[in-house]
DNA sequence: CGCTAATACTTAGCATAGCTAACTTATAGT
DNA sequence: ACTATAAGTTAGCTATGCTAAGTATTAGCG
């Protein structure tokens, strides 16, 4: 429980802490969060994003909504189902996406500059252990 | 930098398990995380608590507004400068949000159930080196 | 085959949460 | 005292969360 505790924090602060760099993309943190999972998973129904993005349909509808407006992501009907809407990010979404990802590692890398390699080591073990959950 | 890119995925899983918690409050997710500031650090004056939770002064001023309606916060006109405005916790507050942190902490600890002794030592080092960022 | 039920998404309308601009009140600095 | 600065609030915009209800399509079944 107390290292629970401890990551929890620890998770808390570290994202408080390169949260400030996202402001730059001029994109909203739903849209940008929505975005990353197009360009890491590929292609996805409307469905299936809300579900990982843990919101309801309505509210990712409208997520999306945003980033075809930005021509970050793209709508297609689905060819087996019709109901169905198959969401792919862009070009652009994924540049977009990327550099702003990039600037966040950045920001981070910076903070740890101070880190021995030992400590590197445990960092990267933990993260590691961390992927399990 | 590929240790800074693995923290930062963990730190956005782990946040994303625990946040399934938070609905059960009933108060949305800038509202704890302003409550949570005031809990851990005691009183503290509007714009600290807005500086502190990186938003503007008017939106954390709105922030408070839901927190004072649902009697989880009080704000106090300062003595020292009356232009300035002292925020605490209330006792319901405090106890709203430590059943909330308990929350999401017992969460992340039944993941954390499989793990090794050895490997909770490596992600408890590794808390808190987080710590020092 | 055709009717009903279920599914996928959207629309409408509400609350919360972010911003900038402009206002009010109080303090500070000549 | 007079002006400038500082702390909060108010007003009004966008974005993001929800539920309820509507539309279109698919599935189930007699």
């Amino acid at each position: 429980m107390e290292t629970a505790e401890a990551l929890h924090s620890a998770a808390i602060r570290l994202l408080r802490l390169v949260r400030t760099e996202d402001a730059q993309s001029g994109v909203g943190p739903a849209q940008l969060s929505a975005l990353s999972v197009l360009v890491f998973r590929g292609e996805l129904t409307l469905g299936e994003l809300a579900a990982l993005e843990q919101v309801r349909p309505p509210t990712m509808s409208r997520i999306v909504d945003g980033l075809v407006q930005r021509k970050l992501a793209q709508r297609v009907s689905a060819a087996a189902d019709r109901r169905a809407v198959k969401l792919t990010a862009t070009a652009q979404g994924r540049t977009l996406l990327l550099a702003g990802k990039a600037r966040r590692v950045r920001a981070l890398a910076k903070r740890m500059a101070a880190f021995t390699k030992d400590e590197i080591k445990t960092l990267e073990a933990a993260a590691e252990l961390l992927g399990k959950l």
